[in-house]
DNA sequence: AGCCTCCCGAAACAAACGTTTGAAACGTAT
DNA sequence: ATACGTTTCAAACGTTTGTTTCGGGAGGCT
């Protein structure tokens, strides 16, 4: 990375300020500054600010999709193997396909994710619609062979349950091991949070469907 | 709150409009107007941006802590009747105290919980922990009476899955009926996904430890 | 050479921001 | 009626924002 182009530059800066301060707390000027381009850079480049927003969230997607997309090719040419564990260590390894080598992009890219949807009226919902709806829909039919006693729609819901959980402790991960430390003097590793939180997003998937 | 003094006024208006758009997406003027009071207003009667935000936020907290703070008192008086149910349910009796007759409220005061985890490296993490730490960890307390199978610090941890698969649901739940709605011609009651999700979480909670 | 396309750089732009000011209007008690 | 503390108002402040402009240089092509 040292010496890039100006292009990944800007979106090398500009993922990490933005997982840092929010999008509309980090200034072209912050992000042009630090990674020693010019301020013009970013409009030459990227057309806007929003543009710029997009395009770092690509750069993190794109690997992403692509391995679940081959991954879950694998488990519909074998559906005997579709399980729960192994969906969901599916998402997980899939995760992992963002990081290009520094493993802290992981955190950045659930850090991302989390800000995405709480400003989610904004342009970026559309985005994610638009350019990644069908991966999903197809990975919740698979969850939906995985959990037959589930019914879909309950497992739609369950989903988006689970992803909260996820892009919440994820994306506050060493805010939360600090507090775990002050609280119960007990050092967690991000992988033992991982686990945890595995166990639990099974168990709550799993859950049995109440009568209504 | 047809004739409300301004105090009032401004914080009705913010609440609203931080929920749609977030903090830093929501101008002074876009509130003052909106709510028909001078933009001088809030820096008399608030001091700054960054303590009208806090004042929102304890308008919230105030009455759902003491809500909650009652109900902790009245079942620690009677230790026999402590369960996982019974106390997920006290947390969603102490949500609805914050409706002040508008029902909408409820679903404002989770956006903008939300909108504040995001944030959460800036002054509102400060403000959180200091005003209401305490609370939490007594409800952290009785969940351990509650679930005595699974550790206090796995139950630390899962508490915030839980959170987040809370916050996450409920800040998005208009967007979130609607792709149901798209996705399975179903209309669900944010009722129905209440009852849907305090069965998720209840399951997430209980699942069983993993040897680790 | 000339020309063209792409990229960079310093400067400037208008707009929007949070905040401050000082005077006017208000209600109330003397 | 006068005086006083409180609240409201229009206006302006200085900064910061995203974006645009325009000159110039590097490299490829005819």
């Amino acid at each position: 990375m040292a010496q890039a182009g100006t292009v990944d530059r800007i979106l090398d800066t500009a993922e990490v300020l933005f997982a840092q301060k929010g999008f509309a707390e980090t200034s072209l000027r912050a992000i042009t500054s630090k990674a020693g381009v010019n301020l013009a850079a970013v409009n030459y480049h990227f057309g806007s600010k929003e543009s710029l927003i997009q395009a770092v969230f690509e750069r993190f997607l794109k690997p992403f999709c692509a391995h679940l997309d081959n991954m879950m090719s694998e488990l519909e040419a074998h559906p005997a193997e579709i399980s729960l564990e192994r969906l969901l260590a599916t998402l997980s390894k899939s995760a992992l396909a963002v990081q290009r080598g520094e493993p802290q992009r992981v955190a950045i890219f659930f850090r991302l994710s989390g800000l995405a949807y709480s400003q989610a009226q904004g342009h970026l919902r559309r985005f994610f619609r638009e350019h990644y709806g069908d991966v999903f829909r197809r990975f919740l039919r698979l969850l939906a062979v995985a959990v037959p006693d589930v019914p879909p729609m309950e497992v739609f819901w369950r989903v988006h349950f689970a992803l909260g959980a996820t892009i919440f402790t994820l994306s506050g991960m060493d805010p939360l091991r600090a507090i775990c430390r002050s609280d119960f003097g007990v050092e967690v590793s991000p992988q033992q949070v991982d686990e945890r939180l595995l166990a639990f997003v099974a168990g709550g998937i799993r859950a049995t469907v109440s009568a209504s």
